[in-house]
DNA sequence: TAAAAGTAGTTCGGCGCCGAACCAAAGTCA
DNA sequence: TGACTTTGGTTCGGCGCCGAACTACTTTTA
């Protein structure tokens, strides 16, 4: 086996860092423009809603974010109280809650993708479009590395 | 300004998904080997522990973890109950409160070495040397990048 | 069609994580 | 030396996030 490549900094610290820092940098730019009650672990279900522009189950929400349904009971209620959203009980199934903005939370839209592209125009300066591709390629088969390894752990417990 | 890379999955989201699932590897690799009481974000408290082997202040672990020193305190309560660290008063300063690994928390260290391994292993699969070191500067340009940004936003803050 | 199994959500307890308020010990300085 | 500030930690409240237990509907199935 040759051997490791003791970074100055691990890959994950990397990782780490730009995942906390970026996210630092979207909750400085909703402070900026005003915007309470919403935070970056938002984004997936606000995106959701974005796109679809109906009424969502919860478990809609659960799958599009990849947090535990109870993880979202607690967001859409806190993007409830803050006006972002509503619930109303399910109609042909009575046992879904349903999910969709209220006008407050559609007028995000924009914003948003102002942010996200401010945003990710900070992060590729200086790297020009080759250097994203291969990295964006790089990443992708890490995502996939650890996906599969993952997939070992849970089929190994599912033995169990 | 040339047409932004639509990726079908930004390099956000892969970053996040990537830090999610190597988490929850380091989790089941901890429980597997039967830790309890302790999660990978106490990883930066307890390497940092692994190195220095003296009594070390809160505020050493505040730096070096990067968290805020609230967190700190709930951390180390934490490991200190399951018996990983005490913590004791300091001495010439007597507001210090010192920490220091106990038997049971020094013993982590060849686990801990062998599991980054592992998990290192199995990210860079099918990825080679050149390529990891072009991913690793790519990230590290994005974190400066990312760094600068905030950067920016604090300064315009301590103006106001 | 009644019982069993499955599905959608909520609630609860616990921890990470933050910011604000607070306390106590040091350091500063008039 | 006594007041003022700084510094090291804790406490508290709030939210993200999880897993386990629970409720209430639906669907299956015997």
């Amino acid at each position: 086996m040759a051997e490791r490549m003791e970074s100055p900094e691990g890959i994950l610290d990397l990782i780490s860092r730009i995942r906390e820092t970026s996210s630092e940098i979207l909750r400085r730019e909703l402070e900026k423009n005003g915007i309470e009650g919403v935070v970056p672990a938002h984004g997936k279900i606000i995106f959701y809603l974005f796109r679809e522009e109906r009424p969502v189950p919860l478990s809609e929400l659960v799958k599009a974010s990849g947090r535990v349904k109870s993880t979202i009971t607690g967001m859409t209620a806190t993007l409830e109280k803050h006006g972002y959203l509503i619930r109303t009980g399910g109609f042909e199934d009575k046992r879904n809650v349903l999910v969709e903005l209220t006008p407050k939370g559609r007028a995000l839209r924009e914003l948003f993708n102002d942010i996200s592209i401010r945003v990710l125009d900070q992060i590729y300066i200086g790297i020009d479009r080759p250097e994203q591709e291969a990295l964006t390629d790089s990443l992708s088969h890490i995502d996939r590395n650890l996906k599969d390894a993952l997939a070992l752990y849970i089929a190994k417990e599912n033995i169990q």
